[in-house]
DNA sequence: AGTTTTTATGTACAGATGTACACATAGTTG
DNA sequence: CAACTATGTGTACATCTGTACATAAAAACT
């Protein structure tokens, strides 16, 4: 487009195998591509995907990506659920550490935090995959997918009701939080949440 | 990019002069060619913006898209900032005619279901926006624009922490509806806000 | 009137992009 | 070993894109 950007986005060329130009069985580059059209999605945004881009993150010939991927679009769509997938894992590991008793909007808030802060990348891909969706019913069922298995998660802690109502307020607070400057306090994240499950003080 | 795109896209083409190939003065042409930047990002996605599309849904040469503005990013700011703006202008107008003692619970599923519903193409260019903001510092006060409308909004008919929570639970369900197939219930959104505000049943 | 400024348009061009494809190499099978 | 297939790579090319710019017409101004 207008800039030329500077080609520094992984540096990963030849990590994985110094010389040897030639070509040696690769099992999994597919996905080392697919992960590397992630990063790029999180570093710039989805509409910056490209065949480049995406095979200079991997570290990875042009004619690689070309191989692995029919089209860009499948490659798009094979890296956003991927993603999705890994997210919904993440999510699912993260609940089984949990037992049936904690204090809810305590860990809720954890939560939040974590996706705004420690891992905001992943944040910011599951949200461009969202809003991709919108254009593209083939990324749509990997897009509810999370919406889903949050509110199976939040439901068995509660009720149906409060756990769709839960997920809904966990999705909202990382929709504002993600663009805002600078991370929302602690407290606030969590007062919301316990107004959310009617406390009006921590028990 | 891979499609030829029919090129059909408002056929606006020459709706408001019939010849004149030249040149007459046209105020708010910059204004009408940021509004089909709008409907570009609605139809089409944001990555699908371009000058020569834009030209096209305005019904304009493609000289007067660079004429009117700078750069491409210029013109999708300035879109993008005015959606938001237009946004938050009808959001005001709609709580001007809401009396204090509403049933906020219905009110809100109302709401939701307008934005889901009859103004999707609102809906989707805001989340669009919001996306886009993720690597664009520039539009960033745009986005948050209309979250601080929302909360404002619902503080003033509770407190500020419920205000807080409840523009969280809306965020959440429109985030979560504009990409599910098909539309949820109304009972479904209304007994979630139910549960939020804190009742059981109808009072 | 003439002159300058603003608004508008069509075209041109360098660069980026998706993708095809000819070639090369590594595994596999006989 | 030879024949064949799957995997990998570099290059080429048509197309699209952002943007610059020469030209022109209208408006404003003196």
């Amino acid at each position: 487009m207008t800039t030329t950007d500077s080609e520094s986005l992984h540096a990963t060329v030849d990590e994985r195998r110094g010389r040897n130009g030639g070509s040696r069985k690769d099992p999994g580059r597919r996905e080392r591509i697919a992960r590397a059209a992630i990063s790029v999605v999180a570093e710039r945004g989805i509409e910056k995907i490209t065949h480049r881009a995406v095979a200079a993150a991997a570290g990875v010939p042009l004619g690689s990506t070309t191989y692995h991927f029919a089209t860009l679009d499948d490659l798009l769509a094979v890296a956003l659920r991927q993603a999705a997938q890994d997210n919904v894992a993440e999510l699912r590991e993260w609940a089984d550490g949990m037992d049936s008793g904690v204090d809810l909007p305590a860990v809720l808030t954890d939560l939040v935090l974590r996706y705004l802060g420690p891992e905001r990348e992943r944040t910011v891909v599951e949200h461009e995959l969202y809003v991709a969706a919108l254009h593209r019913p083939a990324l749509r069922a990997a897009s509810t997918e999370w919406d889903g298995a949050l509110r199976d998660l939040f439901t068995a802690y509660t009720d149906e009701v409060s756990g769709k109502m839960l997920a809904a307020v966990f999705c909202g607070l990382l929709w504002q939080g993600i663009v805002r400057e600078p991370l929302p306090e602690r407290d606030e994240i969590e007062t919301i949440f316990r107004r959310a499950v009617g406390d009006t003080a921590h028990g």
